[in-house]
RNA sequence: GCCGACAUGGCGGAAUGGUAGACGCGAUGGUCUCAAAAACCAUUGUCCGAAAGGGCGUGCGGGUUCGAGUCCCGCUGUCGGCACCA
């Protein structure tokens, strides 16, 4: 290292400092946040002020350690803490970890280590990476879902569940208690049912390649399992639900009270799909047909039926001649997949014999059976209406079925019987009126369905948490009291679930617990004497923590609550009347949209109704950050080659070619994974430029909310430009302080306040990349026009303090400053330097610039429209045609028309 | 098929309906150096021009406006969600 060399910003030294603060933040508490109650309460503390609470999705503590594109959401929501913190907030700012997951217990099925072990020492690395990031977190409160004390209060939840019903009048969850002395009775076969959490059997997505079933949501359009890519079958089993249904009109339309992005809006809209409609009735030889429509409008244009191949009445539907058609039918269509139904574009369907009555005309439509129509969806049957529905359409082509014209334009036409008329009415009035004729005759009703099915929650695994449930002599399902909270997972010989060839449909799901009979099978006395019962064997899904951990950062240690109800109301709490309270920021992927948001809102909603918080909803604002792509590059034979040796160069026309060692390699954009060989990590960003410049770049590379691509050469930008702050401070030379006290001269004042003023408004619209490149042209102005004083500096160092905070506390404290600057005050630019003397005018002839003008900031139109009439340039750009009409935005701008 | 988001230099990106391309990377030229690296300075949308200046330019085609990357209508492409949902 050459002599100069000792006191510039480069990685060593940036090194040094990082790491003297991020000691001394620990050692000092900086980021500890104040609680009203409790083991986190400080009674000096005072007033404790504004509150916000921040949080990011919780992360998987992966055995692969962190790329540089897991930080980006850690990165700005510390940006985000930091700078609230800095306008005075308390700020609540914690990370835990989903401990629960699948890696780790593949990873114990093949080498026997217990995946608590595996876990705990992914989750000790992991926190090694972020710590040397320099993330503001109070630490005192992350926890891991493993965490006993954390699983007994999932526990808790669940039994909260088991012992709640949903009351459809209050639209609420209430004690299960009530419900029994409303039924008059505590029978198990009637009150277990209304639970919701409840045991039922039915169809469930039965995946063999992982032994395990899954909830809907985990299963792909394609119908297999989200992790994993295994086939899918849908199989009927005994398994734990959770009736989220119940809550689909609530988790639908609370969506309007929480500040969230519309997609993710949208998609949990389409998820729980529902939609308005009628049951209307069809008599029929076999008894009314029950059909489910959303449009009643067009009952008149109903020409047939169809009823799914498994609905119940078409054996009594099917006519003798029809019957071996119907039966070999239904038998193709049995043997056929889901997936296989779906992929059949072509519409195929057979008589059944019968005819139904259409109720609006009394006409006779016959009945058909076709697998187009599903029997997991509204009614198993529908009436078909050819000139409406384009599958109907189609279908009735197919078998020469009639079409009735019923729509035309938007009106409805050839509708009306004695009775009632559609003829000329829209379709929403159409709607309605035909719905009250079909209520006053009894042919129908109006009716909402949904798309949503309830939580499947049960998982035939050993890496989750048990159920508090054990089974009496009857097979009913019993609460484990809360005081033998958590129920621990029994160490175990062998940690697989049985799995199958993952096409094995006859395989049946097998949970490893089940092997351990001295934990299944247990003498507990639950208040009537020691009695022998059997345990569940099922654990839970990976879902349970993060569905309600958010409470748990705001009384992380409480022994007797879930959360206080002081702590939650000041952390939680609804802000305004009508508010629905909730997490300030929640900042997380977009994958999240529909599973894990749907959740954890579904618990909080249940745990709002039994009384536990004053919050309605967990979020109340979300924003989906984006990700950090990057290219991966593939040689002749589509071997993945190491992506930080391969060399670009680009041709005259611009175009780029790749080599790796002289051969040609393929580029390709996407994910960075080990098996892609382009894994850029933190570790080697802290080594070569340190942690700060990795932040600023980071949060420099564009708005968080979009993907862009890695380019580890484009990082030094970032260095350069905090290299370049530190030279406003230290002699690089000597070491010595090069500040100064010296008054600022007006042009530095006015670009002073400026940044002052357009970095405020970005922080707060969480343009930290704007934010930054405003922070580089203070900076630029401040290199070129040498000025080096305390109070450009400070403001400076205040404003970079959120972005790169280890050197933003060393310039704080060379200037002279004692403490810590994270709760400084943020700079607030005063307006009288906002306002120039001059400014720049714009002088337009048709909408074109011809001239840029100098004027006074208080010019008036008059004075500007001569200015402007007298310039060379705009006189020869209107070429002596007539000035029809001049435009003024004083001072800004002139725009002349000819 | 339905729903949604996006489209700007060689690259990442910036622009309350008012100077398109801030800031950064890269590239080119220079300072320093025996030399190189680093750092610093300058130039950098494109075409014509010595320059002054001018033409063209925000995926494509129209429109509104004194003025459109931005607003409206119609396409194309890329990405995401859902998908025989009655």
């Amino acid at each position: 290292m050459s002599e100069n060399q000792g006191f510039r910003y480069t990685a060593a030294l940036a090194a040094e400092i990082e790491q003297r603060w991020q000691d001394r933040w620990e050692a000092e508490g900086t980021f500890h946040a104040v609680n009203p109650e409790g083991d986190l309460a400080d009674p000096t503390a005072g007033e404790l002020g504004e509150k916000y609470f921040l949080m990011d999705m919780f992360p998987y503590p992966s055995g692969a350690g962190l790329h540089v594109g897991h930080p980006l959401g850690y990165i700005a929501t510390d940006v985000v803490g930091r700078h609230q913190r800095m306008l005075g907030k308390n700020v609540l700012h914690a990370l835990g970890y989903d401990a629960y997951g699948l890696p780790a217990e593949i990873h114990a099925i093949s080498t026997g280590e217990h995946p608590r072990d595996n876990t705990l020492a992914n989750i000790a690395n992991m926190r090694r990476q972020l710590r040397r990031l320099g993330l503001g977190h109070d630490e005192r409160r992350s926890f891991a879902t493993i965490d006993p004390d954390f699983v007994r209060w999932t526990q808790w939840i669940f039994l909260q569940l088991f012992n709640a019903w949903f009351d459809p009048e209050q639209q609420k969850a209430r004690p299960i208690a009530e419900l029994v002395e409303k039924m008059g009775t505590s029978d198990p076969a009637v009150i277990d049912t209304h639970r919701l959490a409840y045991v039922s059997e039915s169809p469930v997505n039965w995946c063999p390649g992982l032994g395990t079933v899954l909830a809907n949501e985990e299963v792909t359009a394609e119908g297999r399992s989200e992790r994993g890519n295994f086939p899918v079958f849908t199989r009927s089993l005994r398994q734990w639900n959770m009736r989220i249904t119940a809550y689909s009109d609530r988790l639908i339309d609370d969506l309007e009270r929480v500040d969230w992005p519309e997609p993710v809006k949208l998609m949990q809209r389409n998820w729980i799909g529902r939609s308005h409609g009628a049951h209307v009735d069809f008599a029929s030889p076999a008894g009314p047909i029950r059909v489910f429509t959303t449009r009643p409008d067009t009952l008149f244009g109903a020409t047939f039926m169809v009823l799914s191949p498994e609905h119940p009445l078409v054996d009594a539907l099917t006519t003798p001649e029809q019957a071996e058609t119907v039966a070999a039918y239904r038998e193709t269509a049995a043997a056929k997949t889901d997936v296989e139904r779906q992929a059949d574009k072509h519409k195929t369907g057979v008589l059944t014999g019968s005819t139904a009555t259409n109720p609006v005309n009394g006409e006779q439509i016959p009945v058909l059976v076709a697998d187009y129509v599903l029997m997991g969806y509204g009614t198993g049957a529908i009436m078909a209406v050819p000139d409406g529905d384009a599958r109907d359409a189609e279908f009735a082509e197919v078998l020469g079925l009639p079409t009735v014209e019923v729509i035309a334009g938007d009106t409805i036409v050839n509708s009306s019987n004695d009775d009632v008329s559609l003829d000329g009415l829209s379709v929403d009035d159409a709607k309605s009126t035909i719905i009250a004729w079909l209520e006053t005759s009894g042919h129908g009703t109006g009716t909402t369905t949904y798309r949503l099915r309830d939580w499947l929650f049960s998982r035939q695994r050993y890496w989750g948490e048990p159920f508090p449930i054990v089974y009496d002599e009857h097979d009913n399902p019993i609460a484990v009291p809360d005081h033998m909270l958590p129920v621990e997972l029994p160490e175990v010989p062998d940690y697989s679930p049985r799995t199958f060839a993952p096409d094995d449909v006859t395989s049946e799901p097998e949970p490893p617990l089940g092997r351990v009979d001295e934990w299944v099978h247990v003498t507990l006395d639950l208040g009537d004497g020691p009695k022998q019962y059997r345990r569940e064997t099922n654990t839970m899904p990976n879902w349970a923590g993060s569905s309600w951990y958010e409470l748990r950062y705001a009384d992380p240690h409480n022994g007797d609550e879930l959360v206080s109800a002081a702590n939650e109301e000041y952390w939680l709490g609804p802000r305004e009347t009508g508010g629905t309270g909730g997490v300030d920021l929640y900042v997380g992927g977009v994958e999240h949209a529909v599973l894990h948001l749907l959740y954890a809102r579904f618990w909080h909603k249940v745990l709002f109704d039994l009384g536990h918080t004053s919050s309605e909803e967990p979020f109340h604002r979300l924003f989906n950050q984006g990700y950090i792509q990057a290219y991966a590059f593939t040689d002749a034979r589509g071997t993945y080659v190491p992506a930080d040796e391969v060399e670009e160069t680009v041709s005259d026309a611009g175009v780029p070619t790749f080599t790796w060692n002289g051969e040609p390699v393929d580029r390709e954009y996407g994910k960075m994974g080990k098996s892609l060989k382009n894994v850029v990590t933190p570790d080697e960003m802290y080594d070569a430029y340190g942690a700060d410049t990795f932040r600023v770049y980071e949060m420099s590379m564009g708005p968080l909310d979009v993907s862009r691509p890695w380019e580890t050469r484009a990082v030094v930008g970032s260095q350069r430009f905090l290299q370049r702050v530190w030279r406003l401070v230290v002699d690089e030379e000597t070491g010595e302080s090069v500040v100064t006290d010296a008054e600022l001269d007006a042009a530095t004042l006015r670009v002073l306040h400026r940044t002052i003023e357009g970095v405020a408004a970005d922080m707060d619209g969480l343009r930290f990349n704007t934010a930054i490149a405003k922070l580089i042209e203070l900076t630029n102005h401040l290199t070129k026009a040498e000025v080096t004083a305390r109070a450009a500096i400070e403001p400076l160092a205040l404003m970079l303090a959120p972005l790169a905070p280890h050197l933003a506390e060393e310039i704080w404290a060379r200037l002279g400053h004692e403490g810590s600057l994270a709760r400084a005050p943020y700079p607030v630019a005063d307006p009288a330097h906002l306002v120039a003397d001059t400014v720049l005018c714009i002088v337009q002839v048709q909408g074109k610039v011809r001239a840029k003008l100098d004027v006074a900031a208080d010019a008036t139109e008059e004075q500007l429209t001569e200015l402007a009439l007298g310039e060379a340039n705009v006189q020869r750009a209107i070429d002596g045609r007539e000035v029809r009409k001049v435009i003024v935005k004083a001072p800004k701008l002139v725009n002349i028309v000819v």
